[in-house]
DNA sequence: ATAGCTGCAAATCGTTTGCGCCATG
DNA sequence: CATGGCGCAAACGATTTGCAGCTAT
């Protein structure tokens, strides 16, 4: 791998600083890349365009440091994944509180939020049938346990 | 199968009546058993319940029932699932509309959304990060092309 | 130096599918 | 009795992991 710290390397050698992560060559691409990727990019997509740039780069790599990246506020994911599919009766209206940490969730009034939805509008042609609002953060239990 | 429709089976067959599916013993066990499920069961959780009652019954039919309930409107996913992981730079303060037929995902201004989150506060001990809206509904290229 | 990162390949996890049989309408 | 649902097992796609060698600090 060449070491040519050329090209403008500084700006992201403070943000890794910043938050506490190694600056290495492939993250400093992942990263760059990202920020010209507009939307929401797969994990697949992103290790497409950064293979341009780096050939060997190994899928792993590119999860494990997109996962880096959220953990340390960078990037962030688009909703929320639990490990799995979770479902919940169609019933009254409500939202969730989900723990960042230990992804635990919690049903939260819509009363209790301070919000106004206003559903049934067209927003440039898009029909909505509901809002559906998670209210990330950390829960009691991770915030006690919690170290790093 | 025991065929005994002793038990209050009129309730669930108007239920499945009115979202248009067959009545069938295993979906009104997992319905039933979804209804004294509290929180947010994942389909292995549900697949759990339901076996002590049918211990036949097969983890693929809970799946393609859990989405036939949701697709149905009697269930509903409580995060939305894009078929991976979507991630984008945390920079500015925005949501998504997201396609529930095609899972489309578009930005949106918070200021055009007409909700007024308050973050910040703490909600019964849960320290609130931020908020995250998706708003749920039908893009305009799914209008077009729905049929069902 | 040395802790941390990388690439690789295999493993794992959640979910889906094809199919022959059976239940429901 | 005809359509659609069921259980089974195999297939699948997305993500993770263990490890041996290399890199950044």
């Amino acid at each position: 791998m060449q070491t040519s710290p050329s090209v403008e390397t500084r700006p992201f050698r403070e943000l890794c600083a910043d938050h506490g992560l190694t600056a290495t060559h492939q993250r400093q691409v992942l990263y760059e890349i990202m920020q010209r990727m507009p939307g929401h990019p797969s994990p697949e997509e992103v290790y497409a365009r950064v293979k341009k740039r780096i050939p060997a780069i190994s899928l792993a790599t590119v999860y494990k440091n997109i996962h880096l990246f959220v953990e340390k506020g960078v990037l962030k994911e688009v909703s929320m994944h639990h490990g799995s599919l979770r479902v919940e009766l169609n019933s009254h209206l409500h939202h969730h509180m989900v723990c960042s940490r230990c992804k635990a969730i919690t049903d939260i009034e819509e009363k209790d939020l301070g919000v106004l939805p206003t559903p049934g509008r067209l927003l440039g042609g898009f029909q909505v049938e509901r809002y559906a609002i998670d209210v990330i953060g950390i829960c009691a239990a991770c915030q006690k346990a919690k170290h790093s």
